[in-house]
DNA sequence: AGCACGCCGACT
DNA sequence: GTCGGCGTGCTC
């Protein structure tokens, strides 16, 4: 008798083997196919990765695969690698980094191709006389009048067309008029090719030219890294080098911040290429997700817009890989599987041997050292295109000037003197709702959350004092519970400083753009469209207005409170200060008129001050790499963060002792073992959470021990009552 | 993860 | 007397 073949399946579950089965009696089931399998007491969707003949365990313990769902393999080789090299960098069970890389109906066992309904006209429906058939029957004529407008109308536009369409179709089907049959769903890839005219861009300057040149000099992989500053048209340069691979026929990935794919971006691309990018974020509804999935894949589409995930999509014929804003935090995942879009967007490109482009105007530290290393390829772009000017950066002394409610009195004189002439402003605040703290005006107490290490936030808008951390929400207390004082707001969010702002300027429109404003849907664009538009003079916002958006008459941008990260225990704290300072400044004055940057600190000697209004993002960059060299700590050492967290304190502490112990022994050199400690906010959510960092010069050695503590934790018995996660190079060390 | 098995507390 | 609490073990 001939022995079945084996498939090596991997399965959506947090464990990191693959599960052999028996394929189905006769069958194949290549390796990217899904199958249906038999796993424990339920039926699971599982990606076969490998096939064999043989398999490590009896036959008599080996199941059957009960279905193969797909006629032709979903993800091929290159993706198939993308997948392992994934699950063996971040040290993550694989059927996870499998799932992540599908869309969810996918992972669910949906088919890739939709089958859709339709309905045609036919010969005799065509030639039909309408007068004739309205006399008797007045709604078969009304449908088949829209059946002849339309061309090839499924049943959701029938449904929209005209409603209780469905009980007039028979009579017409009987008639002969109309004929139904089932074809794949092409609405988007339909939408995708439709031309809706190509626009010229501006003429590129010098810059711009050389970093084309040097780009398309590449042959095979490279890592470019675009190095230029906000308005040097970066976009411009992508726009060119995706023409390229179009016209050569081949298809380009960019990858997007989460909140930089914005409309004006897909626009942009649209308006120049002349046609829509397929989009993947997690703003489309799932069938629109895989459309563009699909479209990825078979080819179709010919530019792919995403976020992080999308860095998973299958490409048929890939041609480039562009990472916009290359240095931000949202191309890395901080739950689950802690991957980082951005390096494998480089290692993909390094195993298809096509070309990356890394762009950003405040590249992270660790790119700007591979630069210098010579690994990848640094190209600037130090000038602003067209007329414009970099804005003029100034501080403000809050322990020396009056302040009203968070606002400086220079800045309340200089947003007075920008709206008088017909600027916009921006006042940055990177922390929404009313204020910070509830605090008592007794006893001193403030309003703490009870499940998590931290103060709740007040929002007077809907009366709620919330906890950003685990969101948990209670009403604000009037009066002191310990005491029965009263209680006062005490500190500045957007929400408060909106208030602040429009009764010192109440004859303007002032728009607040943060998570809790836009929450709605279409508040966001149309909190947007006033910005744009300048209907609004002043806005206030957070993170989320400094990215992406352009306001063209912006004139002055107000920073409020910068001086959290000027003593951030996180090393990383002063770069991502300089970037987000760098990016919000972007912001202001991109057109003829010069901007302005005003900067609040009660620190204004500090010297990172000194620094960054010498030698901008540049020299900031420099000397911190100059103190990490110092420190060894990355880019010049390899970090990896084990976490755990417990309900109880001891059993987080003693799940880390034990890795710590494994560790210790597992005869490995050259890797520092930090810890274990509590997180810096040790409870969230009610769970007490600590940490053991890792550090190593030699990647090799560190990934060789988290392999062993993997083996080792994932067996032990002080797992049990822990949640525990491996973060390979993390980036928030809390 | 998701599910079943199994052995101890307050309840119709 | 039993319903259900979550500790333990297992999934090809």
């Amino acid at each position: 008798m001939k022995s079945r073949g084996i498939l090596r399946v991997a399965i959506n579950a947090p464990l990191s083997r693959l599960f052999d089965y028996l394929a189905p009696e006769g069958a194949i089931a290549r390796p990217g196919t899904r199958v249906r399998v038999p796993f424990g007491r339920q039926s699971q969707i599982g990606t076969v990765l490998e096939n064999a003949d043989k398999s490590e365990l009896p036959s008599s313990r080996l199941r059957s695969a009960s279905a193969i769902i797909d006629r032709e393999p979903l993800l091929m080789e290159d993706d198939l690698w993308l997948i392992r090299f994934t699950a063996d960098y971040y040290h993550h069970p694989i059927g996870e980094v499998v799932a992540a890389a599908l869309p969810a109906p996918l992972r669910q066992g949906k088919p890739l191709e939709n089958p859709v309904r339709k309905v045609t006209l036919t010969t005799a429906g065509a030639e039909a006389d309408l007068a004739k058939l309205g006399k008797r029957a007045k709604r078969q004529a009304e449908l088949l009048t829209i059946i002849r407008d339309g061309e090839n109308l499924n049943y959701g536009e029938l449904d929209a067309a005209m409603p209780g369409w469905r009980r007039v179709r028979k009579s017409l089907a009987e008639k002969g008029f109309i004929e139904e049959y089932e074809a794949a769903d092409d609405a988007v890839a339909f939408e995708n090719l439709a031309s809706v005219g190509q626009q010229k861009g501006p003429p590129l300057n010098t810059d711009q030219k050389n970093a084309l040149k040097i780009i398309r000099s590449g042959n095979g992989f490279r890592a470019n890294v675009l190095d230029g500053v906000t308005g040097s048209g970066k976009t411009e340069v992508y726009l060119h080098l995706i023409q390229d691979e179009i016209d050569a026929g081949r298809q380009v990935l960019v990858l997007v911040p989460e909140i930089g794919l914005t409309p004006q971006l897909v626009d942009r691309f649209q308006r120049r290429l002349g046609f829509a990018p397929a989009l993947l974020h997690s703003g489309l509804s799932d069938s629109a997700r895989l459309a563009s999935w699909r479209n990825a894949r078979n080819g179709s589409a010919q530019l792919i817009v995403g976020t992080r995930s999308s860095i998973f999509v299958p490409l048929k014929n890939a041609g480039l890989i562009i990472v916009d804003e290359e240095h931000d935090s949202s191309l890395k995942q901080q739950e689950g599987l802690r991957y980082s879009s951005r390096d494998l967007a480089v290692a993909r490109a390094k195993r298809l041997h096509i070309p990356v482009v890394l762009g950003s105007a405040t590249p992270s530290l660790d790119t700007l050292q591979r630069c210098r290393e010579g690994s990848y390829e640094n190209i600037q772009m130090p000038v602003r295109a067209g007329k414009a000017v970099p804005p003029l950066m100034r501080l403000v002394d809050v322990t020396k000037h009056d302040a009203f409610d968070g606002i400086s009195e220079p800045v309340i004189a200089a947003i007075e003197k920008n709206i008088v002439g017909k600027g916009q402003v921006l006042v940055y605040l990177n922390r929404r709702g009313f204020a910070p703290t509830l605090i008592c005006s007794g006893c001193g107490k403030v309003a703490e959350c009870s499940r998590c290490d931290s103060r709740m936030t007040v929002h007077a808008g809907s009366g709620l004092l919330k906890c950003h951390h685990c969101g948990a929400q209670r009403n604000v207390d009037s009066e002191c519970p310990e005491c029965g004082s009263s209680c006062l707001p005490l500190g500045h969010g957007t929400e408060r400083l909106e208030d602040t702002l429009q009764s010192r300027f109440p004859g303007e429109v002032i728009t607040r753009i943060d998570s809790d404003s836009t929450r709605l849907k279409g508040t966001m664009s149309k909190a947007l469209a006033m910005a744009t538009s300048g209907d609004a003079r002043i806005l206030v916002g957070t993170q989320m207005l400094s990215k992406g958006h352009h306001f063209p008459n912006l004139t002055l941008v107000v920073v409020v409170n910068a001086d959290q990260g000027l003593f951030s225990t996180d090393f990383r704290g002063g770069e991502r200060l300089a970037q987000s300072l760098v990016q919000v400044s972007g912001r202001a004055g991109r057109e003829e008129r010069q901007g302005e940057v005003i900067i609040q600190t009660a620190f204004p000697q500090h010297p990172f001050w000194n620094e960054l209004f010498r030698g901008g993002y540049q020299s900031v960059a420099d000397s911190a790499l100059r103190e990490r060299e110092a420190a060894v700590w990355p880019p010049f050492s390899r970090l990896a963060l084990l976490r755990a967290s417990a309900a109880r304190r001891e059993d987080a502490h003693n799940f880390l002792d034990k890795a710590r112990r494994t560790a210790e022994n597992a005869g490995i050199e050259g890797v520092r073992i930090l810890g274990p400690v509590s997180a810096p906010m040790e409870r969230k959510a009610g769970r007490f959470r600590a940490q053991l960092l890792l550090q190593s010069r030699q990647r090799q050695s560190l990934h060789q021990l988290l392999a062993i503590l993997r083996a080792t934790l994932e067996a032990a018995r002080e797992a049990r009552k822990v949640r525990w996660s491996i973060d390979v190079d993390p980036i928030e060390l809390f």
